[in-house]
DNA sequence: TCAAACTTTCAAAAATTATTGAAAATTAAA
DNA sequence: TTTAATTTTCAATAATTTTTGAAAGTTTGA
């Protein structure tokens, strides 16, 4: 496999696996090539080396921003904008950790602890559903505080104890 | 919030969060219902409580079953099938982590390898690609491990242990 | 200020994914 | 067997999501 197969491979691995941690194809690609680049891109070389338009780059390049895993970068003299992908994995990692519990595991928790809540009135089917959703919340909460603690602080200490303690 | 109302919410708020877990919104739907559900049900009663039509509820309960988080029952002297969840949260966790390294990691860990693996030819995009995909093989695996044997061991001390230690 | 370089927006089109429903298949009792 | 109950399959349709591309917007330098 030359480097030409090899990234290709690589970047529709990555944008394929995309829709699975929540963001679609053409994002994904694009963070896979940022993340390979060892220069910063503008948009005109992502749109040409992943062949979409100039829309979908500039719609996606904003959402990577957002998610925080994707800079904008300036070259003095050019007009032109340039874009770099976080490149430390750990960090990478640690904010995709950060951006999914934020957007998705903490409003869950909330509907969680809303609906365990609500009045027993004794029946089989109420107390099924209090005793289903009290379980489901107190994982959502463990999983909340491994994503935010063990993968989030910088202090990977924890990671590596654990990998070896159980390995 | 009554009953009705609670049972709703969770079911709406699984449905939604399934394609976030890689599973669709009917499928999503079909597993909360039988997770709050004292009784297992019957197609009939799934489709009549979801409004969802019989082909669409029996495709997934395949699914759920393939998963295998859902799980057919027979009542004696009763023709129809009835389905049950996993009720127990942690053996559902155990589960969707196994089936997700199963499906999605395994298979990405390989491509990477592969991918990290080829020749050096000393480029900086060329060593860019395998400094960067060798440190995500390496990430992949350890999240492997994590899934395998951390959420999955039945014993789960090391969970609360962790759990205990960072909180 | 103007104009060129560049980016963003967004309605329309394309692509993908989910759902329906009726016909075919299966199962089990009579 | 035959028949009735039930489940599965799958082509057609619907719903959703993604992508396009051109017009509108923004920024910068002359």
């Amino acid at each position: 496999m030359n480097y030409e197969e090899a990234k290709n491979r690589f970047i529709s691995t990555w944008g394929s696996l995309g829709t699975l941690w929540g963001i679609n194809k053409a994002m994904a690609q694009i963070h896979a090539l940022l993340l390979i680049s060892p220069e910063p891109l503008s948009m005109e070389d992502i749109m040409e080396e992943l062949h979409i338009s100039r829309g979908n780059t500039s719609m996606n390049l904003r959402q990577l921003m957002d998610w925080g895993i994707v800079f904008k970068e300036n070259k003095i003299g050019e007009r032109k904008e340039y874009f770099t992908s976080e490149k430390n994995v750990q960090e990478l990692a640690r904010q995709i950790a950060k951006e999914r519990s934020r957007r998705e595991l903490q409003p869950t928790i909330k509907i969680l602890n809303d609906v365990s809540n609500i009045d027993d009135d004794g029946s089989s089917k109420t107390k099924e559903l209090i005793k289903q959703t009290k379980a489901l919340h107190e994982m959502a909460e463990t999983l909340d505080i491994m994503m935010n603690k063990v993968v989030g602080q910088g202090n990977n200490w924890i990671t590596k104890a654990l990998v070896k303690l159980v390995k």
